[in-house]
DNA sequence: AGTGAGGCTTCCCACGGTGGTAAGGTCAAT
DNA sequence: ATTGACCTTACCACCGTGGGAAGCCTCACT
């Protein structure tokens, strides 16, 4: 299987087919004597559960555990049960902070007239003095996930 | 005013005061003899102008935009608040996808026991057949905004 | 007057994922 | 034998942020 019919058959680019496996998420693909990949049942299976994951907001860090547990028949699956609690709560959060902004930004925009005149709240607050921000935004660690993946 | 002063007014820090007039998002600040920046109450103002929009998740871009309407004392509001409303709309659409994320993924989890045991329904799922996924993700190009704000 | 700490300066590198594109090899069918 | 569709590697870009090196500058203290 050629990477072309890898990619349709998995839905992902071969683009990011070559990139997982240059930072060993997939396995590196079998080569003809082309040199070129030659993928197999397993790595399409891979690749589905990849391209799944991502769609589900996984960051690739959190899919090499999940597909490291897949692999692995005997995994507790608890460890699998947390990867996906922590990744609940870290959608949760960010979830809550863009509400809290939207919620800002409404308020703000019922306030703006939107029409020829200058007079506009919503730049007031931007530009004002010290302004209690909803909240100071935590930077703690998270992966970058969904984000990128819904560019 | 030296750049470790504006960062503590601002809020915003020596790094990415020095990025933002590298991309032309603040005015290049005036320099002393040192060569060191020297830092106005206009610039103060529009570091926290940014770090405020930043907060509210505009993207670097569109924050470009909304400075330039706040130096125009003329501007009508229509402009800001259609800048505003996109954005909304932006974030909406992004809660939107991460809260489908989480139902399924909430949905799998309370199938999954946990335990020592290694049957998973989660596992199950990111690896089974062709799965319905929750909404195809859109790809629109949108604005990388707060994603990044968030690490 | 010298020294050390802590500014400041520029410059490059990394991250997460993704897309683009150029320069080359290969294949299958006309 | 040529064409066009594929494959290969290798590099660049994006966005916004942090890290760090290497080299000045300034100030306070000895």
């Amino acid at each position: 299987m050629n990477i072309g019919a890898a990619s349709k058959a998995s839905g992902v680019s071969a683009k990011m087919i070559r990139y997982y496996e240059s930072i060993g998420l997939l396995a590196k693909a079998a080569r003809r004597e082309n040199s070129y990949r030659d993928f197999d049942e397993r790595d399409i299976h891979d690749l589905r559960f990849i391209k799944r994951a991502r769609t589900l907001g996984f960051s690739v860090e959190e899919i090499t555990r999940l597909l490291g547990l897949w692999r692995d028949a005997q995994r507790p699956s608890r460890e699998v049960k947390q990867i996906t609690g922590a990744h609940i709560a870290d959608l949760e959060t960010r979830i809550a902070e863009m509400q809290g902004m939207v919620a800002a930004l409404k308020h703000l925009s019922a306030h703006c007239h939107g029409d020829d005149r200058p007079a506009c709240p919503i730049l007031q607050d931007l530009g004002g003095p010290e302004i209690s921000s909803a909240s100071p935004q935590d930077k703690r660690k998270r992966a970058a996930g969904l984000r990128e993946a819904a560019l």
